[in-house]
DNA sequence: CCGGAGGGTGAGCAAGCGCTTAGGCGTGCT
DNA sequence: AGCACGCCTAAGCGCTTGCTCACCCTCCGG
């Protein structure tokens, strides 16, 4: 089973854990539960410092604007999200098999955050000018991360993909779109999507069967 | 060539051609602008109003609420959307044919009308219950009509799909994406990403080569 | 020539917003 | 003991928000 979710978190595994003190990591999981359900704009401070059990002043002594506290998640998410893909793109095994593991650990991290993935993904325009110049970098990287995969694939005759910009583009949406639409519908668990999801890839890349 | 846009839309096509009187449908023009580039919570009916060229005041003579305002623009996309699909699915030719023109049409219409397709598909939840409700429902039959080409043609052996709902959910994604990233990056016209999407849905599906 | 209806405006209200300020309370170093 | 420091709160400021209200056009049938 993968247990029940009060925020979001399953059992033993803490994420967050580089936000510190702690009144300011608690603030921080507020804004992003707050922000998934509600969107960014339509989330008050004073409804971010209630959640984490504080009155609204207390928001902004650890952080300095309501975006800041909007660029600190997004940050920090877009990060692991890299993380992920990276090190899928770096592994071992042949393009197909890097492939479908990106996509595989790529997704299950949108289904199993989806709350988090969400605000990640969905409220990137929200943020200030720099720092959405910031994020936007760290996402072409994803994009190269992935683009790399399909290139090598391509080349050592594993994948048949006429358009490799076109096709990394609809891989990286297919995957990041997971964070919209999971745990609104059926009780499919990450792990199954995962699958799923690395399976469609594969086929939309031409990979031969093995 | 496929036309600059001074809002969105080329040339002689009129579209929202169903909703009268002018001063309405210039506001709802107005609306669907706003709500598109800054999201639904961000924009004001300040904004709205003077996009329109009318005093504030004024887009309460056409509409009761702003969230009104939403709704009309979500129903009519949502309308626009299933017809657009179900028309594909009902057509004629195999299981194949029908799925590539779903998706070629379906895609070709969030490219085109990203801006329109970006509130009716990302700003759902702004809705009220009931409204809310509504458009549910008009997705759910959405949802039906590409599973029902997906089922046909597995049934009749032209297909290889082991998890139809979720491949269903999978292609209906995909194609709804497209509206969030189109634009912001390169220069693929709606054509172009319409046949490049329809021939990766039907590696998806496993379809055979003809 | 009039009168009323539909479409429009300027001013503004009550509420809620992001954020600040003045101050209090506990804890650990000197 | 004294006191500086980190963390937190009550109160509230200045502004913007969605929306309303009293009034004014312009057109058109009788």
């Amino acid at each position: 089973m993968h247990s029940a979710e009060e925020t979001e978190e399953p059992g033993g595994y803490q994420p967050w854990s580089e936000v510190t003190p702690d009144a300011a990591r608690r603030l921080l999981v507020a804004a992003v539960d707050a922000f998934a359900e509600r969107g960014y704009h339509a989330t008050t401070t004073r409804d971010i410092a209630s959640r984490a059990g504080m009155s609204p002043a207390a928001l902004y002594i650890h952080y300095r604007t309501k975006e800041e506290l909007l660029h600190r998640i997004s940050r920090i998410g877009h990060d692991k999200a890299l993380e992920i893909l990276s090190t899928a793109a770096d592994g071992p095994g042949g393009a197909a098999e890097r492939l479908a593991a990106a996509v595989r650990s790529f997704v299950r991290w949108h289904a199993a955050h989806h709350t988090t993935a969400r605000v990640v993904q969905y409220e990137l325009e929200a943020l200030g000018p720099e720092h959405r110049a910031e994020i936007v970098a760290l996402r072409r990287e994803s994009d190269a991360a992935v683009r790399r995969i399909l290139a090598e694939g391509v080349e050592a005759g594993d994948f048949d993909v006429p358009d490799v910009p076109g096709t990394t583009l609809a891989v990286l949406s297919l995957c990041i779109d997971v964070a919209r639409w999971f745990n609104t519908a059926g009780r499919r668990s990450p792990e199954e999507v995962g699958e799923l999801y690395a399976d469609l890839v594969l086929r939309m890349v031409g990979a031969r069967q093995k």
